[in-house]
RNA sequence: GGGCGGUUAGCUCAGUUGGUUAGAGCGCUGCGUUGACAUCGCAGAGGUCACAAGUUCGAGUCUUGUAUCGCCCA
């Protein structure tokens, strides 16, 4: 409207609110369009609008209820207005902007023996003649000097304490005006005077309270000087500004110009300089309901988290000022009160009277105002659940688990919530208020509707390009709570990279279990189980346990990284590739890989699912039903761990395993073996000859060697022209012939054993010194174990740099 | 003016009772095996954890101060 150069004025209120409502019918599709592509999983049967019926009558029950108590009350009072609105609104809606601007030092004649007042006319140039005795002051806003009823200088100001008590000409109006002593005024700042103007800023409100000063409104609601304004009645305020300091200087009233840097309140909703004004308003007294917001997070009854908030909570609560309520707008819940115009009763009621309930007059009317949208947004934690009926709803889910919301909020809307709900329903709506951060873009800068790239951060964008997944998982672990989260596409990438990846692995289980027997997978215990099998499956409890622990403590994002890491890193890396030995091989078992796959694969979706919704609900209705419960990933139960299939020893014997096969895929990769060459290798193993032995196929598939010629012995002589590759006590020697640079392996080896022997040095030291004794004795013992595995690998560093000469 | 947060690899970020050699993704370097995936795999390089002091056997983690960026309140 107001680009097609529309105000609401010309519409009228009736084609004004239709209006309202069509473009409230296009937003409102809009964001629950982006709440189900999101996969949010509401309970859409229950979606509410504020200005639904049952919510209109909340809204009045509560404003009735709060009235009758006195918690609601009318009066005259300094509010911050708007003149693009032409409303008053709350201070938590005004935006300070820091602003380069001047400060203008005027002058105001003073009243004396010589001087009885201005005998020539504002603006000759001459008004002030004959005067001798002035008061000097600063002011960042010229135009409301026409508003000035007083001048007020601190009582201990030596400099002004002689013009206490005397009357001031208040140039281009000529009202006499008082110079009064009040201890606000702040003598450091500009001269030590400063103008009084009641009616236009809060400050000077209260000194004109305390001395009894003259309230001039000298604006109009659009922000035009009225007649209170004299000479400059018509004038726009700025237009204002410009020409009364213009004539001040004409005057020679103007006594200098400084550039001055401060800040100056915005309107939220329409960017417009905020007018500070008197005029007759709707509050609520939120003291005694700030208190019992501050005690029920003291007490612990509410929790926010993160817990530095609450600090936050505290300070505005405890400084809290009345909450405008009142807006002069026509879309809205309309106050529910009434005023009679035959006997001036004013009341208020739930249902609409048809008469005066004292006189029984019919000629009345309601109030003409609406309620600040935050009035009825503050009942939603129980409006929406029927209140104030004694609704089921209401007996169920109220008071609720958890408020999840940005910190921006925190008090437009927690706070409002938190001290209705107090007021109304003596309790808290919620045990926990989560706060989230808000989305930033990758350089770090908010995101904006006027930023020009603003269509790349809608939601629904980044599902056309990334997915639904992506974004979601995206969302919850690129942060922690309460910090911003920039929004890089890069990591939008890899999560629909990763959302990929699961969906490749899936395929390649569901492949490989095609033609298998399915009937018993949910047993494992009757499979013959390998290394392999256990370790994953031991993996798969932990990372089961953790995820629990991290969601119960509101660790989201770290329990959806761990999520992936698994899957990924362990899952596909590892457990997936080792399984091909088995499920390649003619004559292998392949009912431990195939049950162990699809075990894992399952118990990880239904861990992933919060993050994920969509592949993991659409992979897990591709499993076959034998190992599944339910008809849906989205209503299958969350898992939990079993501590019996921790398997420490596997975990212990699968990591020596990697690391063998990590070393001998770095040996290859530093002596450029050609990728698809196999290679012979003798392992010196130790006890752990047996378990590599029974690993052989793993081993020989992972690392690309040889078949025929590994060797796994418990020990052997070094084998001549060969790397080798030491994990623990175990050695690999790989006879790489032609390809060993005898240089070349002891520089790697010495390379490595200088590592070593750095590492066990300050172990000793560790040991030998006061750590030994003040250490917890679990962390000594450790340091302990870990100093002999690397004193047993660096003695066999050591053995395999001597044979090299 | 008061309060809060950030500062960790080239970039974007994790790192929760203080405990081995500080991690990830992307980017970078080298190499890529017929059999899930090049939206991929394997190997690798890369960090005085902003700075200073303190507490401690031990500090990215706790305390104090400083710098710097940002947010909130007045």
């Amino acid at each position: 409207m107001a680009k097609e150069g529309l105000t609401r004025h010309d519409l009228g209120r009736a084609a004004f609110i239709e209006k309202c409502w069509e473009w409230k019918g296009k937003t409102h599709a809009r964001i629950t369009d982006q709440h189900r592509q999101l996969g949010i999983t509401c309970d859409w049967e229950r979606e509410r609008f504020t200005l639904d019926p049952g919510l209109s009558h909340a809204v009045r029950t509560a404003f009735h209820t709060l009235y009758e108590r006195g918690l609601i009350y009318r009066g005259p009072y300094m509010v911050n207005w708007c003149p693009r609105c032409e409303s008053a609104i709350s201070d938590l809606e005004v935006e300070p902007t820091e602003h380069d601007s001047h400060l203008w030092h005027v002058r105001y004649p003073v009243m004396d023996a010589d001087w009885s007042g201005p005998q020539h006319p504002w603006g000759s140039g001459r008004w002030a003649e004959g005067a001798t005795t002035f008061i000097e002051m600063a002011t960042t806003r010229p135009e409301t000097i026409l508003g000035d009823s007083g001048v007020a200088v601190h009582p201990d100001d030596p400099r002004w304490q002689a013009l206490v008590g005397k009357m001031a000409i208040l140039p281009a109006i000529g009202r006499a005006i008082p110079i009064v002593a009040d201890a606000v005024v702040e003598p450091e700042f500009g001269t030590g005077a400063v103008k009084v103007t009641p009616a236009h800023d809060p400050t000077d409100y209260e000194i004109g309270a305390r001395h009894n000063l003259l309230q001039v409104d000298v604006m109009t609601p659009t922000g035009m000087m009225n007649a209170e304004a004299g000479p400059y009645e018509g004038l726009e305020r700025y237009a204002c500004r410009k020409a009364i300091v213009a004539d001040f200087e004409k005057e020679g009233l103007l006594v200098k110009v400084e550039p001055y840097h401060h800040s100056v309140g915005h309107c939220q909703r329409c960017d417009t300089i905020i007018e500070p004004r008197i005029s007759t308003q709707w509050f609520v007294r939120t003291k005694p309901l700030a208190e019992e917001a501050i005690s029920v997070v003291r007490d612990g009854a509410m929790r926010i988290i993160p817990d530095r908030f609450e600090k936050t909570w505290f300070h505005w609560m405890e400084n809290i000022r009345d909450w405008c309520i009142s807006r002069q707008l026509w879309w809205g819940h309309r106050i529910p009160v009434w005023y009679c115009q035959d006997c001036g009763l004013q009341w208020s009621a739930v249902e609409d009277p048809a008469r005066c309930p004292k006189c029984g007059s019919s000629m009345i009317v309601q109030d003409e105002d609406v309620l600040d949208t935050w009035f009825s947004s503050g009942l939603w934690p129980f409006s929406t659940l029927g209140w104030p009926e004694d609704t089921a709803d209401m007996q169920r889910f109220f008071p609720t688990d958890m408020r999840e919301t940005g910190y921006d909020i925190l008090f437009f809307w927690v706070a409002r919530e938190t001290m209705l709900s107090m007021a109304l329903l003596g309790q808290a709506p919620y045990s926990t208020v989560y706060l989230h951060g808000l989305i930033r873009n990758e350089r770090g800068e908010k995101i904006s509707k006027s930023m020009p790239e603003a269509w790349k951060y809608d939601p629904l964008y980044i599902i056309d390009e990334y997915g639904t997944d992506a974004l979601r998982y995206t969302l919850s672990t690129s942060s922690t709570p309460g910090n911003d989260m920039n929004l890089d596409p890069r990591r939008l990438e890899g999560a629909r990279n990763f959302a990929n990846k699961i969906w490749q692995a899936a395929r390649f289980i569901l492949m490989n279990v095609k033609d298998a027997n399915l009937t018993d997978f949910q047993n494992l215990a009757g499979l013959d189980l390998t290394l392999e099998d256990r370790w994953i499956l031991s993996r798969l409890e932990r990372l089961t346990g953790d995820v629990f622990g991290l969601m119960e403590t509101q660790q989201y994002g770290e329990a959806g990284r761990r999520v992936r890491d698994f899957l990924w890193d362990e899952f596909c890396d590892w457990y997936i590739e080792a399984s091909k030995v088995r499920l390649y091989a003619e004559d292998a078992d392949k009912d431990a890989p195939r049950a162990v796959l699809l075990t894992v694969l399952e118990r990880a979706l239904r861990l992933l699912h919060p993050f994920m919704p969509f592949v993991t609900e659409a992979l897990w209705q591709a499993l076959p039903s034998a190992v599944k419960q339910g008809e849906a990933l989205i209503i299958a139960p969350w898992p939990l761990q079993n501590a019996a299939l921790l398997d420490d020893e596997a975990e212990a014997q699968m990591a020596l395993l990697m690391d063998l096969i990590r070393g001998i895929r770095n040996v290859r990769s530093e002596y450029n073996v050609e990728a698809g060459r196999r290679i012979a290798a003798t392992v010196a193993a130790g006890a752990s000859a047996p378990l590599l032995e029974a690993r052989r196929p793993t081993l020989t598939f992972l690392a690309h060697l040889d078949a025929d010629a590994l060797e796994i012995v418990t020990a052997c002589e070094p084998v001549a022209q060969s790397a080798s590759v030491m994990a623990g006590d175990v050695v690999v020697y790989l006879p790489l012939a032609g390809l060993v640079d005898l240089d070349a392996e002891r520089a790697r080896l010495q390379k490595a054993l200088e590592n070593l022997e750095g590492r066990i040095d300050g172990s000793r030291q560790r040991l030998a010194g006061p750590f030994a004794e003040k250490a917890r004795p679990d962390v000594v013992q450790r340091e302990r174990e870990n100093l002999a595995a690397m004193e047993a690998e660096a003695a066999q560093v050591r053995e395999q740099l001597a044979r090299l000469g």
